[in-house]
DNA sequence: GCCCTCTATGTAAACGATTACATATTTGAG
DNA sequence: CTCAAATATGTAATCGTTTACATAGAGGGC
């Protein structure tokens, strides 16, 4: 493995000069210019980034902590995170976490000398001591519960997207609407349920038990779900799923039960997944801008670590 | 930000004897393991892996290159390759690249350093070229052409899938087959539709152009491939897509155009996303272990850096 | 008491870059 | 011609670790 001294051997100069040439710092004369790049393109030169970022302690790395995430929204989340720190000379180490306080705590820390910076996206609810983690790296969390604001965080108004999805139902003839929830320890999942609730409320519908069912944002959950829905006696008229791939396997289950959509059951999703559209019906859902939250991270992030917030 | 020096300073004691107590390295007594581990606690410190790595000349880092790609085969495939990399408890650096050789160059040159191996994905057909590249470190590559064996490298059977599908729809009647192809420079594109003409040719049906329309692997792509198909004069009666997503578009198409699948029109994908089943019809489509190809270009990798290969 | 073997610890040299500072050479102004 | 400033280059410290080698004391067999 060539490395700058052996460039600087060859060359008959000090790595000093090197160094200087390869980054376009300092003085050299244009003679020597030409025959240090000739020369370390010739022996095929690399510099080292781990040993460059030991001095300079940067890293140009940017970590990305993730839950165990299915479908699209993953991709997208992570094109967005990419597109920007490319177009920022970073690069991206992307680790599964555990959702737990445990483990992001566990792989914030392997991050040091790693990365300059954590996107830590952790949905559990838990996390929430995540707050005073010894944060010893710029971190921002996406779509966590992020009380307080000692710690940059960017999240989905789930809520209110939620809220309103509803009420469109309800405006449109709903009276009985269920629900398939998320995980009860997912924030976002929590936060849409309360929207769905809000919406209920507010429209003077009393909440059935019954038409909450549990979740885990797979298709499978959704379909599943469905199965138990329609075997109710009194069947809901309309189904809201808290994620698209819900959304997905609850219309899967209703076609399979001969059951139309929309006319007999009308149904809608969160987070407008690209394959959103070409459902049948194309599936309405309540967009989320996915590119846009990592994209919106990672610039967050950055800011946070020029700026040494 | 506290360094093992600080630690051994606090401690009254070496580096050296601290980082031994933090390695498990050589002999240390019992009472000297206590303390330090109980003020390098306290202080809250973290290894540098960057420093550890230079010295080690192992970053527990593995780099993954990837095209622009969309759906669920992306999330798929890193999710597989993660499960396996941590499970050997290296680290994910994921780069989209440019797919031409150029790009993919570059970007394993920013590699070093960073990364112990590279799994390189590039369908791209020019990446041929690759096969010859200054490698510095263990590449695995990834759905590339690979003539010649100089480098590890992982395919599907594209031509084999194709040409089975196909033969399954000659086999329950169908004359008049159109495929939807993908980029004309994608490997995996232009194997598969080697594998679609060669089924057709073993049935003794003449090709016909028009029944080949490009695509790009999108849904976008699948669905106006579609609308150009079904206003041929002579419809086909089968369309086969070379990827799930498109085969999306295609059915989501054929929907709005009030064409039934699978009666005047079957369809079939190639991927098998998860996804799949959940459509209407259920997309019957040429499974592909998406999951297990990145767990197995890991563990390639793996097995080409620790045994110097 | 001597020597050998352990065990526990310390010293200092790496790893591969960057860069502050020093030095030598050239240039130009006065 | 002299001196300062500018230019080109070299020397060596530094980043935070690991680890080969050195040292020192303890224990044990004879």
């Amino acid at each position: 493995m060539v490395t700058i001294k052996d460039v600087a051997r060859e060359a008959k100069m000090s790595v000093a000069t090197v160094s200087r040439v390869l980054n376009g710092s300092g003085p050299v004369s244009e003679e020597t210019r030409r025959l240090i790049r000739e020369i370390a393109g010739r022996m095929r030169y690399v510099p080292h980034s781990g040993a460059r970022s030991l001095i300079t302690s940067k890293t140009q790395t940017l970590g990305v902590l993730l839950p165990d995430l299915y479908g699209e929204f993953f991709s997208e989340v992570i094109r967005g995170m990419d597109d920007t720190a490319q177009r920022n000379g970073f690069h991206l180490l992307i680790s599964r976490a555990y959702a737990d306080r445990n483990g992001i705590e566990t792989a914030i820390r392997a991050m040091r000398g790693r990365a300059d910076g954590v996107v830590a996206m952790s949905p559990d609810l838990d996390a929430e001591s995540l707050l005073n983690l010894p944060s010893t790296i710029p971190v921002v969390l996406l779509c966590s519960v992020s009380r307080g604001n000692k710690i940059d965080s960017l999240t989905i108004q789930n809520c209110r997207g939620a809220r309103e999805m509803v009420a469109h139902l309800i405006s449109v003839g709903h009276r009985r609407i269920a629900i398939i929830k998320g995980s009860p320890r997912n924030y976002d999942a929590a936060e849409r349920l309360r929207g769905y609730r809000m919406s209920l409320r507010e429209a003077g519908i009393t909440l059935d038990p019954l038409l909450e069912r549990e979740g885990d944002f797979t298709e499978a959950a959704g379909y599943s779900a469905v199965l138990k829905l329609i075997a109710l006696k009194n069947r809901p008229t309309a189904i809201f799923a808290a994620n698209d791939s819900m959304a997905i396997g609850a219309l899967s289950a209703l076609r399979e039960s001969g059951i139309a959509v929309p006319e007999e059951m009308a149904v809608a999703g969160f987070d407008d997944i690209p394959l959103a559209r070409y459902m049948d019906p194309p599936l309405s859902s309540v967009h989320v801008p996915i590119w846009e939250l990592g994209a919106k991270a990672v610039e967050l992030l950055l800011h946070g670590i020029t700026h040494k917030n």
